[in-house]
DNA sequence: TTTCATTCGAGAGCAGTGCTCTCGCTCGGT
DNA sequence: ACCGAGCGAGAGCACTGCTCTCGAATGAAA
């Protein structure tokens, strides 16, 4: 670590300029990045942003990445802020916490929960970043679990070849969670990206105004199908 | 309508070929679909195409037009073949007719519910088609609230700024849904999207390889949250 | 301090894209 | 039999991602 070079100093702040400069355009010309005009912003040549990333798809690669690090520290962050026991508050506080990301930078959410671009396939560095909003979800119901204080609704039992799916994935994720309760725990996770993306992509826009209101409800909803306790 | 003249004929042809041909390559490369490329396969050079599509976006909304005919036509196919009493059969039909469609042609799925395209704003004629596969589900709800046999779990009211949203959007829907059962039939319609999303674009793959019980677990989740009756 | 090699940016160029415009030809409707 | 509407071809413009080469700057070692 010590002695960053110079030549290495230079050379990493000029790739945190390119990517600023990226998600700039980004956000205002939408998902269509050209290289040759973020190149332009800067006053190079296009061939020269080659000296810093390979390709376009990695230097989307390098912005997808910070996305979902930015996504999941706005996540974990909203999820410290609230009292450990408030687990109903600790949910909608995340769920919220994704939606204005999501608001705040639409082409950046497109980018990590839209379609996949074409040719594109995510690189494995991705997926740490990836799992970070999702597992704030489940250290929800873990702690919840934990304390047994989750109170869902009944529901048929989860039946075999799905048991030992969640089973598995259970036991990567530390063990511990019935497999009931991982499935609406993903049923939660699922739900809130579908609500944003709904949202975002224009699927409710005309039909519900108070949209703030329309995605509390629902959020609550799948809290109450999680057995999140109510007011404590 | 009498009489269509034979030039109208050929050039109806003629469009219906290169919708079929955009249509296949959109299903082999991917949603970046190439104009060029389409002339190419068809032996002709590109400014023909501008014979018959305006633009590249105006190929890609009849094929978006298309695509929501054709899922909307399967998912009420799926549900006018159940008896009509067995709502809880309707549900996971319709269910799996969208994840059915959608598996077999995702690029057109993305097309449809993926990030929207970036200078692309979705024209009129899309928003009637596109309503389809969401008012077979609504059907299922109507039916079943006009029988009474709907028995949803217990959950918070529907207040203010949203109550009067969704007494609007029932009014839209023909009358009679309450606020609170309307809203559960859009949680339905989001989970179900959100279900085929992550799945056709890799986010379960590797850690659920038993996507088909996955899915049908999920939808009776939400089977459950509306309140469509157990097993007859 | 001088040299040297690495690193960088510029520029030209290739193949591809959407789209426009013009020019002839063909063929359907009168 | 005619003739004009409709059509396809072709060239061309501005743009894209990407490659390759060349000269210049510059940090690091002697």
């Amino acid at each position: 670590m010590a002695a960053p070079s110079i030549r290495a100093r230079v050379r990493a702040e000029m790739i945190d300029e390119i990517k600023a400069v990226a998600r700039r355009h980004l956000a205002s010309d939408g998902a269509n990045l050209s290289l040759r005009a973020v190149a332009r912003d800067m006053g190079m040549v296009s061939s020269a942003i080659y000296r810093y990333f390979p390709s376009r798809d990695d230097l989307l690669t390098a912005l997808i990445i910070e996305a979902y690090d930015a996504l999941g520290e706005a996540v974990e962050a909203a999820d410290a802020g609230c009292d450990r026991l408030d687990l109903r508050g600790r949910w909608h506080a995340v769920c919220r916490a994704a939606r204005d990301w999501a608001l705040a930078r639409p082409a950046e959410y497109a980018l990590l929960y839209g379609s996949p671009v074409p040719g594109y396939a995510a690189p494995d560095d991705t997926i740490g970043p990836a799992q970070r909003p999702p597992l704030a979800l489940i250290g929800i119901l873990r702690d919840g679990f934990g304390d047994d204080r989750l109170d869902p609704p009944p529901a048929a039992e989860v039946t075999e070849p799905l048991r030992a799916d969640l089973a598995d994935l259970a036991g990567m994720l530390g063990g511990e969670l019935p497999e009931a309760l991982l499935a609406r725990g993903m049923a939660g996770w699922t739900q809130l990206f579908g609500l944003i993306s709904f949202e975002l992509f224009g699927r409710i826009n005309r039909i519900l105004p108070h949209r703030d209101a329309y995605f509390d409800h629902q959020t609550a909803l799948m809290a109450d199908l999680i057995g999140l306790p109510r007011a404590d």
